[in-house]
DNA sequence: GTCTATAGGAAGATAGAC
DNA sequence: GTCTATCTTCCTATAGAC
C-alpha cells in the first residue's frame, strides 16, 4: 500500500509536470505547433515518460482544458464567497472596477494565462467538445459575477440598467478583450493589470445606477 | 505589352487563388495545422506554383492578414459612409443594432469569417508585427463606428453614456464575441445574427440616452 | 508559370531495455 | 516509470522538366 501510494503519487506527479509544461509550451507557440519534445523538454521528461501517461498530445490538450477551465471557475467562486463572507461591500464607480478585477483575477498581469486561454478558446471553436466545456465554463464564471453583483447592488443600494447576468457577461467578455488589446500592445504586467481596470472602469460606471 | 500584361494578371490570379484557399483552411484548421499542399489542393494548384508566388507559407499568411485588415477596415468605412449619404437617420434601442450589426457586416453570418478572424488574433497575440497590424484594424473599425455613432446622435437628438470611441470599442468587441459565442454553439447563419443582434440590442440600449 | 520528382528533416507514436 | 532506439509518416523547400 505503502508502495501502491508511491508509485502512484510519483506518476501523479509527473503528470503534472508535464501538464504543466504544456500549459506554457502551448500558450507560447500553440497548441499544433508546439512538439511532444518541446513539451517533454521543458518537463525534464523524455517521450517514453509522455506516452506513458497521455495516449497522444490531443488528450493532454483535452485534460489541460479541464484543468484550466475548473481552475478558473473554481478561483472566481471562491473569491466571490470570500468577498462576500467579508461583509457589506461598497461599490461605487471607483471600486466595481478593482472588485471585478480582483475576482476575475486569474492572471490579470501576465501574459501566460492570455495566451493559454486564446489558444483555447481557438481550439474551441473548432471542436463541439472543447466548446461545450468552454461555454461551460464561461457560463459559470459569469454566474458568480453576477452573483456578487446581485449582492453588492442590494447591499449598497444600487442598481445596473441591465439584469445582472448581462452586465457580467459585458464585464467579462470586456475584461478579456481589453486584456488581449493589452498583451498586443506588450503591456507588462502592472500596466496590463491598469489598462484593464480602466477600460472595466468606464462600462461599470456607465451601467451603474443609483 | 500584352503579352506581360496577360502573364501578370494570371500570376495575379493565382496568388488571389491561393490567398483565398488559404484563408479557407487557415480558418478550418488553423495556419499550423494547415500543410501547403492541402492549400494548394484547395487552390487547384501544386506546390510549385505556390513556392513561386511566395516564399514560405508565413508569407503567406502575413500577406492574408494584410488583406483581410484591409478588407475590413475599407468594407466598414464604406457602409458607413453610405449610411451617412442616405441622410438622416433615426436611431431606437431598436434598430442600434441592426445599423452596427448591418455596418461591422463582414461575414456576421458565416462560421468561416468568425474563424478566420479569429486565428488572425492568436498569431497576432504572439507576433508584434501581427499585433500592430490587428491593432490599427481595430482602431480603424472603432473610429467608423464611433463616427457612425456621432453623426447617428446629433440627427437624431440622442446621446451615450459614455465617449462615443467608449462605446464603439465596447460594441465591436462584444460583436466579436457574441459571434464566437454563436460559432461554438454551433447556430447556422440565421441563428448567428439574430444572437449577436439580441446581445448587442440590450448593450445599445443601456448605453443610450435621450 | 506550373508541374513532377525528390532531397532532407521533423514529428508522432511504439517496443523493449533498464 | 522512464529512457533509448527506431519505425513511419508527413511536410517544407528545391531543382529541373515541360
Amino acid at each position: 500500500m505503502s508502495d501502491t501510494g508511491t508509485i502512484s503519487r510519483r506518476r501523479e506527479a509527473t503528470r503534472q509536470k508535464l501538464l504543466d509544461a504544456a500549459a506554457e509550451v502551448f500558450a507560447e507557440v500553440g497548441m499544433d505547433a508546439a512538439s511532444v519534445e518541446t513539451i517533454c523538454d521543458a518537463a525534464g521528461f523524455t517521450r517514453g515518460a509522455f506516452y506513458s501517461n497521455f495516449a497522444s498530445k490531443e488528450e493532454l490538450f483535452f485534460a489541460l482544458v479541464g484543468l484550466v477551465a475548473d481552475r478558473r471557475v473554481r478561483g472566481v467562486r471562491e473569491r466571490v464567497t470570500a468577498l462576500e463572507a467579508e461583509g457589506r461591500l461598497d461599490v461605487t464607480p471607483g471600486n466595481a472596477v478593482d472588485i471585478v478585477n480582483h475576482v476575475l483575477g486569474l492572471a490579470p498581469d501576465d501574459r501566460f494565462g492570455v495566451l493559454l486561454f486564446n489558444e483555447i478558446r481557438i481550439h474551441a471553436l473548432r471542436d463541439p467538445d472543447l466548446a461545450e466545456a468552454y461555454l461551460e465554463q464561461e457560463a459559470a464564471t459569469c454566474a458568480s459575477v453576477a452573483q456578487l453583483l446581485d449582492d453588492v447592488a442590494s447591499q449598497s443600494g444600487v442598481g445596473f440598467r441591465l439584469p445582472t447576468r448581462d452586465v457580467a457577461r459585458i464585464l467579462v467578455t470586456s475584461w478579456d478583450s481589453a486584456a488581449v488589446r493589452g498583451v498586443m500592445a506588450g503591456l507588462g504586467a502592472e500596466e496590463l493589470g491598469r489598462h484593464i481596470g480602466d477600460e472595466l472602469g468606464s462600462i461599470a460606471a456607465a451601467l451603474l445606477v443609483s
